[in-house]
DNA sequence: TCCGATTACTAACACGAGTAAGTACGAGGA
DNA sequence: TCCTCGTACTTACTCGTGTTAGTAATCGGA
């Protein structure tokens, strides 16, 4: 109203600023900074009048402003791989960020979901505002963790092929595809498919990353000890999107093979329960026919027909200590700590005895 | 190494500035922040200089300082009620979040999880550095409208009350419940059980809020087309913790009372899930003894044995209208929509005729 | 040879705050 | 009266960047 339009400070359409208020008070932008933060600095009738003037101007301090004089923002970012849709109906992820969820609770902080910028985990990182970074589900070149030590930003890698001087949380998925592939082969079965996720290169057990490599790696151990290998014959690797129906087409494709396996062997749970359906629907009794295990113990494992057999991975956990070592980094106290997780064989009613030849 | 101590611009331990890059390329900050961001205003032959310079050094624009400067974060907020891992764990938020991520997706933009501060939704505002909010599950007293409002923040709300002036997504939730009373009562039952989510008054449909609310309206609704209402005899409500075995403990003790329900009506697909498996364990069969319906149409209620009847809710579209809404405010476009999305009942294996009295 | 016009760059201010160092003032003691 | 000393406040610098306005050098044209 009394504003002229040359009037720098005044609230010109925008928020009003710690100035306006100063003005407004007949005080200086100092004294309106210690009202906010050190209110021991000031007089309480000042302070009275400086809060004053702040309420009826709508004055708040900007987010933004502090967090760069403070250099601290009070956010742990997590870097994904996909993007947050995708990210978000895997409820392994939701299992993870439940995890996470507790540290930022303890900590008073948030949690800044960042998608790939242009199909590029790289590029996603100069624009988050965040004071360290979870980084999960990262892909073989590892420019991200040059990226990340250039910047000088603390992270924590989540289930990646180890790096030096990196704090980082892995799960014994070597143990596991291990526990899980002898399950198998104890009940007899020598006729086995692998049902994976996501693409990689056509040669199996090559080029493949991070968890499902080391996976691969503990099935092979088992299968060695049978005189088996991921080559022999009745043994097939299967690619699938990881979600049910991806499971569904590919066990139908499997099954009317020449010589169908008599065990399937999923790296994920939903994908075990699209095979569950394939073989509901092409009447094949679980396990009496097939067996089908899965791996990851969601929640669904509970609640199929037959119930699943699979490996439990501590998801929740792994996101808790992720946070806990990214905070410990943060404030400095970090001695790069590297955690193995392990898992764990949950026997239930999917797998049985491999039915006579 | 050749920098003094007191040498202001150099790196005394932290990240390398624009001025450290000026200074090593033998040029002004002017000219570095042009070499990033309007290479046209200055010869490759500077710009070259410039970059090399910066790779050196490692430097890397810091983003706070930049969203300071051009008033943009680039993110999106979205308001909890509660802690991010209670929050994770609800299956209906990951649907949410899953529809907010295709606008994050389309727009290049990240999600910030700001979950309360010290128990308050309204202390956590002040510390988040984003563009705007979407907010859910707001508690009844509306402080955070008006402290948005004075931020001159943009924002939009969820099945919240209507509030004027403000851009809204709601869901039919009178028509739900509706719906789904309707049905059971269709079906010749009269002797119901509400099974409800979180603590409220003791008073049934009094005071509920949101969603909670509006359903108890339409169950009412279609309660007294049968001269029946939500204090008739046989009529029950019970409230219990919105997860699995809430809903398993709450249905065992509805069933020990005198004159046990024939329908059990849960607001959550998760509470109806537990009233199944106590159901299954008292050996009741479902829905020849007891029906049971649910709310949500959350994958669960498809693998559930037998199958849930429930309200379809479009979850995920209703995550992408907020984000739709919210970037369009963001952009200064937004006409204040209210949006009304609809849900529609799923009628499948777990409701039945009512059993001979 | 002198005049615009263009190029290539810089100085100076802005974004919105926090904080060390400094100043004016009144009270209290010698 | 003079000299502390504490209180209450302000001046001036800082965080790291974007950007307008302005200047020195170069070029083409007449």
């Amino acid at each position: 109203m009394s504003n002229s339009p040359t009037d720098p400070g005044s609230a010109r359409g925008g928020r009003p600023t710690s100035s306006d208020v100063a003005q407004r008070a007949g005080v200086s932008r100092t004294a309106v900074s210690f009202a906010y933060n050190d209110p021991a600095k000031i007089s309480t009738a000042t302070r009275d009048r400086i809060m004053a003037a702040a309420d009826e101007l709508g004055y708040t301090p900007d987010p933004l402003a502090r967090m760069l004089k403070h250099r601290k923002t009070g956010t742990l970012g997590l870097l994904l791989p996909q993007d947050i849709a995708q990210v978000m109906q895997n409820p392994y992820y939701a299992q993870f960020i439940t995890g996470i969820g507790h540290v930022c609770e303890r900590e008073g902080m948030t949690l800044l979901l960042c998608p790939p910028l242009r199909n590029s985990m790289l590029k996603a990182i100069p624009y988050a505002a965040v004071d360290g970074f979870i980084v999960t589900g990262l892909e073989a070149d590892r420019g991200e963790v040059a990226e990340l030590r250039r910047r000088k930003i603390p992270f924590v890698l989540v289930d990646s092929e180890p790096v030096t001087d990196v704090p980082s949380v892995e799960a014994d998925d070597d143990k596991g595809g291990y526990d899980l592939v002898r399950h198998i082969l104890e009940l007899g079965h020598t006729r086995i498919a692998f049902l994976i996720f996501e693409s990689g290169p056509d040669q199996p057990n090559l080029g493949y990353r991070g968890p499902l490599k080391r996976r691969f790696a503990g099935a092979e151990r088992a299968l060695a000890e049978q005189d088996l290998s991921l080559t022999s014959a009745g043994v097939v690797t299967v690619e699938a999107p990881c979600t049910r129906s991806g499971g569904y087409t590919a066990t139908l494709d499997l099954m009317a093979g020449q010589a169908p396996p008599t065990a399937i062997v999923a790296f994920s749970d939903i994908m075990a329960v699209g095979a569950l359906d394939a073989l509901k629907s092409l009447n094949l009794p679980v396990p009496a026919a097939v067996s089908v295990v899965g791996y990851d113990d969601q929640p669904e494992a509970e609640w199929t027909q037959p119930r699943l057999t699979t490996i439990r991975q501590p998801i929740e956990a792994k996101g808790r200590l992720a946070g806990d070592f990214l905070v410990a980094a943060i404030r400095g106290e970090s001695q790069h700590p590297r955690q193995l997780l392990h898992g764990a064989l949950v026997v239930r009613d999917s797998s049985g005895q491999a039915p006579p030849t």
